[in-house]
DNA sequence: AACTGAAGAGTTGTGGCGCCGGTGCGCCA
């Protein structure tokens, strides 16, 4: 029975070779609508089937109502099956290059029988994708820098995604089994891709674990290595890993199985005695040095730190009293104000930035000058309404490929807190790219760069700077860079975000939410500024709102 | 394909950038 985000991925599907054929365009946009709602639907749609209430939907009508009961009742779609005899789908991988889309994919099929990625760069490398009409050598040279990118791809899974099954999976065996489980390896670690999902269990019934993981029909292929390590695929297309250990070297297992291999490694040479804990706490009570935070086990030279108690006091979730980059449904996310700010005061929050795109993201219905004078009155009205929680007037502000910003300085003066993002023009050349965002922060409206490169994890590359000239101009125009917690972008990156509070420029962590619960998406930021090594005071939203109200009048 | 607001038909997803080719089109946020 395939669940919602099997559904949408389908008409996903579905558009894109729609749209590579040559459909009505309008159609497909019907199409994705719907999958963009179905992947944010609490109720499995196979149960609005069941109660034929499928054009509750919005965007649903009967055409889509019967694709969608047809693959609920079928696990098939007649009409996609078609499609992918007249269009392959195999095209689709295409589609991934950055700067290739449906028509030059059409186009790569039609004319030179191109039906994949790899066969893509083979033509290309033969330079037959020049003799295109509307080709040249610049297009083929950028098909195979992106090609290049995507072939660095490792396959691994976001963290977004590894740590929510990780969990998922962990309160099962916990529940099922009574006893303490514990999340390991690189998720624990809060990299920001996994390779595997790696699960502790304070038991050693293998077998029992075993059947907890078939019975959650998240995980097939279960397999035994040993008698201690039970292996199977989860469905998020990894590698699970389930160690099942005595309670008395809980502890010592869970800290083998965090990794990384070298910290490890090194871990062992230098602390050669035997050592078995219940805890990681007592592990590391019982050798005398401070516990290392699993976020910061990459490098060895962390252990010294431990033992001269030099180690930094990392930043916590808790820490943070409020989110100074998010959206309402002013502009493209689905939240009013009122409700964006009530999920907020729900998570504690003193204070909220509410910093929709300004005008220029036309796609993403950006804020007018006209509208945004109408939005501060709705500010202001909530802001009665929930006295416990200060709502800033806010703007995600588009930076111009000059440099320039979307809104005049009259406008800017008015806000609280002015965002400034790049959205375009990200492949330009280092120096030009630096010289903009020198400009946009010497903008004296300017408070926060927010995702400064600009890439998508696996997907897009982003731009590139000259960090150190950056910094510079972040600390001397006192700017904060943003670490973008979303898992798709995480940007600043953990290394990048590390050097730039090294020259003490100041850092601000936000979820960049488009809905109410992607405000919860503030840990995986968390996660970024925890393996860079940041501390509290490092982070300007962990100040309380009179502090970060002073810091606005700098 | 779906929605609106009419009883059939119009509208929906905008604007800038980059490349190619000499004015236009595809891609992307």
């Amino acid at each position: 029975m395939p669940d919602n985000k099997v559904l949408a991925d389908r008409l996903k599907m579905f558009a894109d070779l729609s749209e590579i054929k040559g459909e009505n365009p309008f159609r497909l946009i019907a199409y994705r609508r719907v999958a963009e709602t179905l992947e944010e639907l609490d109720e499995p749609v196979e149960q609005m089937v069941r109660e034929d209430r499928l054009t509750e939907v919005p965007g649903v009508g009967p055409g889509i109502a019967a694709s969608l009961k047809e693959m609920v009742d079928t696990d098939h779609w007649e009409a996609l099956d078609e499609l992918q005899d007249e269009v392959p789908a195999t095209l689709l991988t295409m589609l991934d290059v950055p700067g290739v889309g449906t028509k030059s994919v059409a186009r790569f099929y039609h004319e030179l029988g191109i039906t994949d990625l790899v066969q893509l760069e083979a033509c290309a490398r033969q330079g037959e994708i020049r003799k295109l009409k509307g080709f040249g050598a610049k297009q083929e040279a950028r098909i195979l820098s992106g090609i290049a990118f995507l072939n660095q791809r490792t396959g691994r899974l976001s963290i977004g995604t590894g740590l929510p099954a990780a969990e998922a999976l962990a309160r099962e065996l916990s529940t099922r089994l009574g006893v303490a489980v514990a999340i390991a390896g690189s998720i624990r670690r809060m990299c920001e891709t996994v390779g595997n999902l790696d699960l502790v269990v304070a038991s050693d019934n293998a077998e029992a674990i075993a059947a907890t993981l078939a019975e959650s029909g998240r995980v097939t292929e279960i397999e035994y290595v040993e008698t201690t390590v039970v292996t199977g695929k989860h469905a998020a297309g990894v590698e699970i890993r389930v160690l099942a250990t005595n309670p008395d070297e809980y502890g010592s297992e869970l800290f083998r199985w965090t990794g990384s291999r070298e910290f490890v490694a090194a871990f062992e040479r230098q602390f050669a005695a035997e050592s078995r804990a219940a805890s990681e706490d007592q592990l590391f009570e019982a050798l005398g040095i401070v516990p290392i935070p699993p976020e910061l086990r990459e490098s060895p030279e962390v252990i010294e730190l431990s033992r001269t108690n030099a180690l930094p006091h990392l930043i916590e979730v808790s820490d943070i009293r409020g989110d100074l980059h998010l959206h309402s449904d002013w502009s493209d996310g689905h939240g009013t104000i009122l409700e964006m700010a009530t999920a907020a005061r729900e998570r504690g929050y003193e204070y909220l930035s509410i910093s929709d795109h300004s005008g220029g993201l036309a796609i993403a219905h950006g804020v007018t000058v006209e509208r945004l004078r109408q939005q501060r009155a709705e500010i202001e009205r909530v802001n009665e309404e929930i006295p416990e929680l200060r709502l800033l007037k806010a703007s995600e502000v588009e930076v111009h490929l000059d440099g320039s910003l979307d809104f005049p300085d009259d406008v800017l003066v008015e806000l609280d807190l002015v965002v400034a993002s790049l959205h375009s023009g990200l492949n330009r050349s280092t120096e030009e790219l630096t010289k903009r965002i020198v400009k946009v922060m010497r903008n004296p409206h300017v408070d926060i760069i927010a995702h400064p490169t600009g890439r998508i994890i696996e997907r897009r590359p982003g731009g590139s700077y000259d960090w150190d000239t950056v910094f510079k101009v972040a600390l001397e125009t006192g700017t904060a860079l943003e670490i973008n917690a979303n898992p798709a972008r995480l940007d600043l990156r953990d290394d990048v975000a590390r050097d730039a509070r090294r020259a003490g420029v100041l850092l601000t962590i936000d979820t960049d939410a488009h809905d109410v619960r992607s405000l919860d998406l503030m840990r995986y930021g968390i996660g970024v500024a925890r393996r860079a090594g940041i501390e509290p005071t490092g982070v300007l939203n962990t100040r309380p709102l009179a502090a970060l109200l002073d810091w606005l009048r700098r």
